[in-house]
DNA sequence: AGACTTGGTTTTATATTGCAACCAAATTGT
DNA sequence: ACAATTTGGTTGCAATATAAAACCAAGTCT
């Protein structure tokens, strides 16, 4: 454990965009699918590990980052046993719509042969979730040319009445 | 340019699970950084790397990555330059809903002290829009527990019913 | 024509990742 | 109780990826 933990090549945390500021934090290679691993149930150093099939001292790293970053925390394991766990924060369970976005459009655009390896159901009434898409105020899914971007602080542009 | 352009170190390719797919195409250090900006206007070779401020040869191997996985095409430069620019694919305007709910993350979890740099709005209305968030079949945004994931092709477990 | 910009490539240095070996504490089997 | 195995790491080394800087050819501007 040095001090200076680990030092990435070049990072984002400095730039204003909180596309960046989120992809500083979980961009890195194995980050989201350790996040999908624990949303889907793993706790465990080793649940991680045969899961992936990631370096041992990577997913050291890995998990000490997110842990850093309070997206996991740690706590006595569940099952009672002497070794600790890690488990999503709040924080860390915001993270479900990213992760369900990545799936979807996997499912959509690089699907494997054999189809998806997981579903998403409503744990209330077993049906499927609608899609994750932007959508207007009023909730209805919209155009994807329709989502403007704009330089926070600036005026909205009119809409166009063509 | 040589046979095999770019071999990573550990490619997600061969994994079923979409998320793992998607993140092979997409989730290495800048690619969503230059998605973002190509979503914002950025077409110029210059423009991402004003924008980005990343190493010319760095830049160059992810645009011919994002080319080649067809999220970004070449085409003659609009304004009449005999340059070629980089455009948004379909395939490539698919990612909004994940660059969106990475900055609504960030926004929230990550915010810089000077707040976000970009808003997005709704073209037709001006209005802003609705939270990227897991719905409910009916459209209803829904609690983050009651987001199931199951094995495909594995039966919907029953709705708990206490 | 000459100067500058664009869109790269090449080289070298540094950072990250994977792999294998190693280890101590916890757990399991007998 | 004791030995064997598993867990959760750490350390060192080799392979790979990224960054920075120099260089370059073709395009564009004056």
């Amino acid at each position: 454990m040095s001090i200076c933990e680990t030092m990435k090549t070049k990072s984002f945390s400095d730039m204003q965009c909180s596309i960046a500021r989120t992809l500083d934090l979980v961009g890195s290679w194995w980050s989201l699918l350790i996040i999908r691993d624990a949303m889907m149930g793993a706790r465990r150093f080793k649940h991680f590990q045969r899961s992936l099939g990631i370096a041992k001292n990577t997913l050291t790293s890995r998990l000490n980052q997110l842990v850093e970053s309070e997206i996991l925390e740690r706590a006595a394991a569940a099952d009672g046993s002497a070794y600790e766990e890690y488990r999503l924060t709040p924080k860390g369970r915001d993270l479900a719509p990213i992760i369900l976005a990545l799936s979807q459009w996997g499912d959509k655009w690089a699907a494997h042969p054999d189809g998806p390896s997981f579903e998403y159901f409503d744990r209330q009434t077993g049906e499927d979730l609608s899609a994750i898409w932007p959508r207007r105020a009023d909730g209805e899914a919209m155009d994807l040319r329709d989502v403007g971007y704009k330089p926070a602080g600036t005026p909205t542009p009119q809409p166009a009445d063509s």
